[in-house]
DNA sequence: ATAACTGTGTTAGTGGAATAATACAGTTTC
DNA sequence: GAAACTGTATTATTCCACTAACACAGTTAT
């Protein structure tokens, strides 16, 4: 069963992207796996404390896109192959570089002066 | 005057908050300094192409938090210390760095990766 | 078979963002 | 001083993302 142990809401973005996100980083991971079930829409909203639409939405997303598999009265899990592992790290990644890395250079920032930010940063967020 | 040619809009976030977040790395970068003249409202809104009231949304919160003064009638102008500035760029670099560093963590990703990630993407945006 | 679960679909409410149309007052420029 | 700019304020409206509440149908376990 997947876990959502170490997820942390954040307000500013909906909360089922978060979820999304949160699915996709922890099959980057690798501590999510093909095969793995997934939480039922009701029991992941309750433990999350938002409405079971919100979750249905992430999951119906997730589904169109063909990471989950859903049959009507059994439990959702999850669909990976070697390749759309690959390919959700390469947009994740792909993603979050290029919005840092945008933000940075606007700022006048220099590459060194961004290797000592990652590092410090990197250190500042240890407990996880 | 503030130039607002390198301004690229996206999606996904409201129009106010880009305009504010424009200004600020502006200012972190040195390009816009204490002093300097603003776009009126109305000039600005028709250059982005978005209607005025968005426009003075965003200068009225710089405004509050004081980076802006304006005089009815004259145009608006930067007010910038150099406290200012440090505080800002502090701000500013930390939410980026955050908000990349806890993902790329999330992915399993170690800081030799990121290291990599970094140095890729800050060549692929070098066209600014 | 029945209870308790599962997924799915429909409808409705809420809030924020953006737009729009004005109006008024101060300043700059000539 | 007149024209053309500037900032400020008000009100209403539209639109959509997000969330919520509920009903319905299939599956599983006992």
């Amino acid at each position: 069963m997947i876990s959502f142990d170490n997820f942390t809401m954040v307000d500013g973005s909906p909360i089922y992207q978060q979820i999304i996100l949160h699915i996709k980083r922890g099959v980057i991971a690798g501590t999510i796996a093909d095969g793995d079930e997934l939480p039922s829409r009701r029991v992941l909203s309750a433990l999350l404390g938002v409405n079971p639409n919100t979750v249905q939405k992430a999951y119906k997303m997730l589904e169109d896109e063909g990471l989950i598999a859903s049959h009507s009265g059994a439990k959702s899990c999850m669909v990976l192959t070697a390749d759309t592992v690959r390919s959700i790290k390469l947009e994740l990644v792909a993603a979050d570089a290029r919005t840092a890395v945008r933000a940075l250079r606007q700022m006048g920032i220099s590459l060194d002066e961004a290797r000592e930010i990652l590092e410090k940063y990197w250190e500042g967020e240890e407990e996880q």
